[in-house]
Order: structure tokens, then C-alpha cells, then sequence
DNA sequence: TAACTCTTTCATTTTTTTCTGAAAAGAAAA
DNA sequence: TTTTCTTTTCAGAAAAAAATGAAAGAGTTA
């Protein structure tokens, strides 16, 4: 397989695995793009690569900023920003850990908090009661899982994980 | 809050949770009522309780069952299908991860396989193939990691879990 | 076999998400 | 200040995903 259509490829699947985890298909293509090239791009040169307008380029490149998936770049003597993907892998997983983390774990481990409290007696409260106590354990349990995962570094996961699988 | 309250809240923030990872909001929606519930559910009641069509809820209920999160129940002298959700939170994290797992991480990591091969010289190539051993390493060891997760008990997980987050 | 009950399918419609492109805004150079 | 280059925004268009409902299918009972 050449470099181009490996290239290809990958855009393809990663755009397809984003996109099946509630990403945006673009987005995750993007990323790809730029984590495969050792070298910066222009807004225009994102357009031309994956022949999208302006608007969408400029949206999804900021989302992958947002996550903190990509910097910008200023180059000297140059108007234009340009963009390079972190390419530290262990990087990349704690930057969506941390995002995903905050934006959809926390909020529903503040909605069990809430729902912990239903007022009802009888089989039906106590089965909402139980579930949602059962989902606040296994949430909490994450989420500190997490919280420690992205707040160590790449060998205390190496190492931590090998010992688990093995 | 009442329990009536509870439960819509639940089944709003669950479908909400759900469509920020791919999963289809009804689906989830359909999920969280069944979980919820100490009885099971007849096709009419599902469609009745989250006012949706018959085929939606023929569909999603499919999709629950193929996830194994949701299980048929025969009732004694009644032709109709029941449906109750599966209420051991452990099974119901194995399920996900198992399906996930064989859906989508599997096969990015045949394409991975297929890509570590690229012909190619010079930055780029060289560029590409660092960026594709990086997400084989972490996914392999994702891959491995979640098999074991799933393959043990309850207790080892909690117990190993616990011991992480001390 | 015919009538009945319930489930499944799928072409069409509806809703949601994503994308476009032109206009506005911002920032550096002239 | 004015011009030039670049980024951002956002209303409307397009595409994708989900939902509907009627018809076909499947299994029971009469």
C-alpha cells in the first residue's frame, strides 16, 4: 500500500470510528489529517485536502482546539495561522478523557446526586432507587478512575495497565 | 422530587448521555424506562409510555435485544411479547463494552494491521507510520485490557478498580 | 382453512445534524 | 486612515439519521 492511499485510509476509518462515538465525521478527519503530517496546515490547505467550505473548516478546527487536540502555530513572516496536532499519543487520550469527562460524566453524576432523593414508596420506587444507586457507583468509580488517569503520566499508565492485562 | 419526576428526568439525562455517544436517543430512552422498572413491557406499553410509532419501538427494542442489555419475557396465556431490561449493572457495562469492543475497536485494529505496512520514504512516510504504531499500541492495549474486564466477575473489578483509585 | 393477534419490514416523511458561502469582523500592512 | 489579507459568524441549504404507519409476515386459535 502506498503512503497516499494509507493516508486515505486512515481518514476513512478514523472518520468513521469518530463518527460512530458522536463526533462529527469532519472533525475526526481533520484530526487524522493533521496527525499524520509532521508538518502545519493552512486553513486553505485544510479546505483544499478534504474539500470543505471555509465555514466547516473553521468550525471544526476550533472544536479540535477546544479539546486541545491541536495548536496553532504562528509562522514567521506569515499572515496565515496554521495548525499541528498533538501528536504525543498519550496526549491525544487524556485530552478527550479530560473533555469527554467533564462535558458528559460530571453532568449526569450531578443528576444521580439529584435523583438519589426521589420521594415513593413500594416495588417501583425501589427499583428506581436501586438502579440509580447501582449507576452512581459504577459512574463515581469512573470518574475518579479517570480523574487519576489523566493526572498521571504516560509510564504510570504503561505500567498500571500491563499489570491488568497481564 | 416525586418518583414520576425521577423517572423523566432519568430517561431525559439517559437519552441525552446516549446520543452524545452514538447511541440513538430512543434507544436509550427505551433503556432507561425497562432499567428502571421492576416489570416488563409489552410493545404497546413502550410505544404508549415514550409516545413513539410501532416500528421505532420495534426497532429499538431489536437493537436493545442484539445488545443483550434487554431480554424477551413469555407470560402464561398471553400471546403478546414482554420485555424486561437486564438490572445487574456489571452485565449491563460488559454488554457495552463487548459490543463496542467487536464493533468498533476490532475492526480499527485490522485496518491499523493493514496500514503499518505503507510504502513510502522521507518525513511523512516516516511521520505516518510513528502516528499508526502509537494507536496500535494504545488500542491493543485497550483491546486486551477491556477483553479481560469483560471475561472477569464483578468483584475482581471492583476490587482492582478500588485498588487504583485508592 | 379462515379469522385473529401480534411482530416485522420498509418506502416515505420528519427531524436533526452538518455544511456552505457570503457578509461581518478583526488584524496587519501601506 | 485606507487597503489588504485572514478569520469568524450565521442564516439558509443539503445531507444524514430517525420516525412513521400501512402492509406484509408469522404464529394462534376457532
Amino acid at each position: 500500500m502506498t503512503l497516499d492511499e494509507g493516508k486515505q485510509k486512515f481518514l476513512q476509518s478514523w472518520g468513521t470510528l469518530g463518527s460512530s462515538w458522536g463526533i462529527n465525521r469532519t472533525m475526526a478527519q481533520i484530526h487524522a489529517l493533521l496527525l499524520v503530517s509532521p508538518e502545519s496546515f493552512s486553513a486553505d490547505e485544510v479546505m483544499e485536502q478534504q474539500q470543505i467550505s471555509r465555514g466547516n473548516a473553521n468550525m471544526n478546527k476550533r472544536a479540535l482546539i477546544d479539546w486541545g487536540l491541536v495548536h496553532k502555530e504562528l509562522k514567521p513572516g506569515e499572515r496565515k495561522e496554521f495548525f499541528i496536532a498533538e501528536k504525543d499519543m498519550w496526549e491525544v487520550v487524556k485530552c478527550i478523557i479530560t473533555q469527554r469527562k467533564k462535558r458528559e460524566l460530571e453532568p449526569i453524576l450531578n443528576i444521580l446526586d439529584e435523583l438519589s432523593d426521589v420521594q415513593g414508596a413500594g416495588k417501583d420506587a425501589e427499583a428506581f432507587t436501586d438502579v440509580i444507586r447501582d449507576i452512581k457507583l459504577f459512574s463515581s468509580k469512573a470518574d475518579s478512575t479517570l480523574e487519576r488517569l489523566t493526572k498521571s503520566d504516560s509510564n504510570w499508565f504503561v505500567g498500571t495497565f500491563m499489570k491488568l492485562i497481564k
